[in-house]
RNA sequence: GCCCCGAUAGUUCAGCGGUUAGAACUUUGGACUUAAAAUCCAGCGACGAAGGUUCGAUUCCUUCUCGGGGCACCA
């Protein structure tokens, strides 16, 4: 064993000693139980980023793990590669996307490579790959058969000069971000996923994901947006049909003072042929035009319509306004307002000196008057004619019969979740596989012409759709009457791409069929990781893939994931000059010398280059734009995978975010360095076989004590809790106690051999190559990954001595040692004994003595 | 505005109804060295504020302050 650890030299032997021995390669001819371990799939940008170092060492510490405790793990990896940065990367260096993408993949796994992590290679894809999109494109035609795709108009930013419709980051400040055109709105037929037929059953799916952060789940409740209420019907003056309004709050109708509709709403463009005077009001917010942002803050604004409709119950006549606040794509963009009882609609009355009807009254007692506010509580309803008396749930009934009866309304379940648009203008993105005939109409591919392939030489110049320019991709025969037609020139979003690819990974070899048997040996995935930026859309699109796979028979499974971490962000020192217009110039980390004062602060930063001041920033997201990015492949050369991972997974636990230091990367490689010596000077006195008898002193026996408590910590963290940083400190903290010590005889030296093994062992998922490499010195023959998990023993854990504090009246008043198995009497009487604590219940009377065994006795006086 | 999470050493994180509140980094001193680096040893250093519950609160509860995140006219 040579004396000084050599990163190098370790890593590239461990990870040849994988790759050949094909270690991670595995199938479902195992009887070990299954664990399928999975992170998000990156987007092949073109290098690694430390977000991406730190997710796939979290999964790849879970995985090793499960290896280790007798778990058939499957850890695969493939490439979300289709999507907009690849056209944009074309056009700027005259590329085609493909092979823009294809280098970018191959400089990208040979890094994952040199991270040491346990995957199964053999299951590799790019979903830009035609043998994945093939199936991709067949699940699209099924999906297209059942019902759950269909064709609409759907509005699109569309720049005016390059003739092309632009991604929502590719309009700033309402311009292109290429030719600086101002945007329109165009709208253009598009393909829809009919996410919201399975709203209901994505939200409740959210009850049984227990292994899901409660946060995430909340996110997407919020997302799908709920709510139970009625449809009820204000018919017309001229009984010519009526104004339909959705409520929560059945309960008000009786306190409807008016109702109000979006600008955009059929009535307000009937009512402008007969009050033209509304025309520039209903122009002005017909389209919202600005930023959710600003519609959220914006002053609620209105204009009576002229218009009356009449009141269900009462007939009475209601005044229609036009308001900015209804929003025109929920429910059917009019409310009935009640202004006493909503928010914003007294907000509005008060504005606009509109009458407020009070109808709900607190279950006990009555309302302050005159209102200064809404009061939205639910309560006893009054002023109600027949429903008065009533409380929301009789109410609800009684309204509920009464509309259905008169036909003036219905209940009705509202979801703010609206359906997926799929359909994207551009180049590279997986085919939509349909022929438009003129006779026929929307034609699916048939499953022997799939797949539809995508052209890859191709290179977009930022102008119109590419595809749509291709006539030998677009020109085609329909499949049914065989008549010239053309094929659909639009691609599907790339979130389709990465809704199912857990699944493919199963059975990536089956070229005949999308998935096979496979897939329900594997899924669901049993701990999935991955950034909390994707909460909402990716987890949302996965669990409905899932669902619809499930519906077609393909999964058994209902839900993809089982468990779910989400992890923080990576964060960097920024460092800037400004100039004199305001300009800011940005200063990599790695170029700025930082000053810090005697405790470490950081009072001024300096330019390498030039030695002159640089501002301060704070700690932001690795980003471009803030030039704070550190290349992951620099730490990988000076200080090795393992210290990298080590680093990573040591200074904040992974929910968190975490902040680049290089000091603390220092720090990982310091600790790595004393491990290595400390196996080696234990070799030096010779290895033995590990404890398991021999007379130990009380010193020793602690050691041994704490070594199987930190086994069972570690297990529980990372098992459970997943809190790899808190199972480093702890052993940090053994290693510390275990230097102190010296270990000369030969069941010293077994019990030495017992302590590093299992650090060793404990270790390995975090940082893999060093440990493997240090037990083929402690145990020579035998290889780590095929042992077992350390077990904590239950009888090193049992001591038969214990400290017991004593207080007096709570204050810590002195401590003795005592047998455990002394009975409370015995251990009483030692503790009124003893000398300090004698003094202060002299001439006191004890009214009470707590006890906690094995812990404390409090003399309360 | 609403909801969630957090506040412990200079920093990043642990922890706990009860002993002297742990790691690592930073920092100070010492050993080694001609000197430095590396290494080893030792040290400095903390429970946001106020109330409450309790024999005892850093831990539980309430309020406040500060920070982070999500949602944001969804009727």
């Amino acid at each position: 064993m040579q004396e000084n650890y050599n990163h190098k030299e370790i890593e590239k032997k461990q990870q040849a000693k994988w790759h050949n021995s094909k270690t991670f390669v595995v199938n479902e001819n195992n009887p070990k139980p299954k664990y399928y371990c999975l992170s998000m799939l990156p987007y092949p940008s073109g290098k690694l980023h430390m977000g991406h170092v730190r997710n796939y060492t979290i999964g790849d510490v879970i995985a090793r793990f499960y290896h280790l405790n007798g778990y058939n793990v499957l850890q695969p990896f493939g490439w979300d590669s289709f999507g907009l940065p690849a056209e944009n990367a074309a056009f700027a260096s005259n590329v085609p996307p493909a092979k823009w993408t294809y280098q970018n993949i191959d400089y990208m796994r040979w890094q994952l490579q040199s991270l040491g992590l346990a995957v199964d290679w053999s299951r590799e894809f790019a979903t830009c790959s035609p043998t994945y999109y093939k199936h991709q494109q067949w699940l699209f035609t099924k999906l297209y058969e059942k019902g759950i795709i269909y064709r609409k108009n759907g509005i699109v930013n569309w720049d005016p000069v390059d003739q092309t419709v632009l991604a929502n980051e590719q309009v700033i400040d309402g311009k292109g971000w290429r030719s600086g055109a101002v945007v329109i709105k165009k709208e253009i037929p598009m393909y829809y996923f009919k996410i919201t037929d399975y709203a209901e059953e994505l939200l409740q799916g959210l009850d049984y994901l227990d292994g899901w952060p409660e946060q995430v789940k909340t996110m997407q409740r919020n997302w799908i947006g709920k709510s139970v209420g009625m449809e009820i019907h204000f018919p017309y003056t001229d009984n010519l049909g009526s104004l339909i309004v959705f409520t929560t709050r059945v309960d008000t109708l009786m306190g409807v003072t008016y109702v109000a509709i979006a600008p955009g709403h059929e009535l307000a463009t009937a009512a402008l042929k007969i009050k033209p005077e509304l025309a520039s009001f209903i122009e002005e917010y017909k389209n919202g035009g600005t930023s959710e942002a600003q519609l959220a803050t914006q002053e609620k604004k209105g204009v009576f319509s002229g218009l009356y409709v009449k009141h269900p119950v009462t007939n009475e006549l209601i005044p229609v306004w036009i308001a900015n606040y209804v929003l025109m794509n929920y429910g059917s963009g009019a409310v009935m307002a009640v202004p006493a009882h909503d928010e914003r609609d007294f907000e509005f009355a008060s504005l606009n000196n509109l009458p407020i009807k009070i109808v709900i009254r607190p279950n006990n007692g009555k309302l302050d008057l005159p209102m200064t506010a809404a009061y939205t509580e639910r309560g006893i309803l009054f002023n109600s004619r027949q429903f008065d008396g009533m409380d929301f749930d009789r109410a609800f009934n009684a309204f509920e019969e009464f509309l259905t009866k008169n036909n003036l309304g219905r209940a009705k379940t509202n979801y703010r979740l609206r359906d997926w648009g799929i359909s994207r203008q551009r180049y590279w993105g997986c085919p939509i596989p349909i022929i438009h005939c003129e006779n026929c109409g929307d034609v699916c591919v048939p499953e022997t012409q799939l797949p539809v392939i995508l052209p890859e030489n191709l290179i977009p110049d930022g102008s119109g759709s590419p595809l749509a320019k291709l006539a030998d991709f677009y020109n085609t025969t329909c499949p049914q009457c065989g008549a010239g037609a053309r094929r659909e020139t639009d691609t599907m979003d790339t979130f389709v791409d990465s809704s199912w690819y857990y699944a493919r990974y199963t059975c990536a070899d089956n070229d005949k069929q999308i998935l096979d048997d496979r897939v329900n040996y594997w899924a669901p995935v049993n701990q999935y990781i991955g950034g909390i930026e994707h909460a909402i859309l990716h987890l949302l699109y996965a669990r409905f893939f899932h669902k619809c796979l499930h519906n077609l028979g393909l999964v058994k499974s209902s839900e993809p994931f089982t468990n779910l971490l989400t992890q923080g962000m990576v964060l960097a020192d920024t460092f800037y000059r400004e100039d004199a217009l305001g300009k800011k110039t940005w200063f990599n980390p790695a170029d700025v010398h930082v000053v810090t004062d005697e405790k470490g602060r950081q009072i001024s930063a300096v330019l390498k280059a030039d030695g002159l001041n640089v501002q301060i920033g704070g700690q932001e997201k690795m980003s471009k734009s803030k030039n704070n990015g550190i290349d992951p492949q620099m730490i990988i050369e000076q200080y090795g995978a393992d210290a990298a991972r080590l680093f990573m997974m040591f200074t904040a636990p992974p929910e968190l975010s975490l902040e680049w230091s290089d000091n603390g990367l220092e720090g990982a490689n310091r600790f790595i360095k004393r491990l290595w010596k400390l196996v080696y000077e234990h070799k030096q006195a010779g290895i033995v076989k590990c404890f398991t008898s021999g007379e130990l002193t009380i010193e020793q026996k602690k050691l041994r004590t704490l070594l199987h408590q930190t086994i069972q910590k570690i297990t529980h963290d990372i098992a459970v809790r997943r809190q790899f940083n808190t199972a480093i400190a702890s052993i940090m903290e053994l290693l510390n106690s275990y230097s102190k010590m010296s270990f000369i005889s030969e069941t010293e030296k077994a019990l030495s051999q017992e302590v590093l093994e299992a650090v060793v062992i404990m270790l390995s998922p975090i940082i893999p190559h060093i440990c493997e490499e240090l037990y083929e010195e402690l145990a020579p023959g035998e290889k780590l990954l095929d042992r077992q998990w350390v077990v904590a023993d239950i009888a090193a854990l049992d001591v038969d001595e214990v400290e017991v504090i004593i207080q007096v009246n709570g204050k810590l008043r002195g401590k003795i040692t005592v047998a455990k198995s002394l009975s409370r009497e015995q251990v009483e009487d030692m503790a009124k004994q003893n000398s300090n604590v004698a003094k202060f219940i002299e001439n006191q009377i004890i009214k009470k003595i707590i006890f906690v065994p094995g812990k404390l006795v409090n003399i309360v006086v």
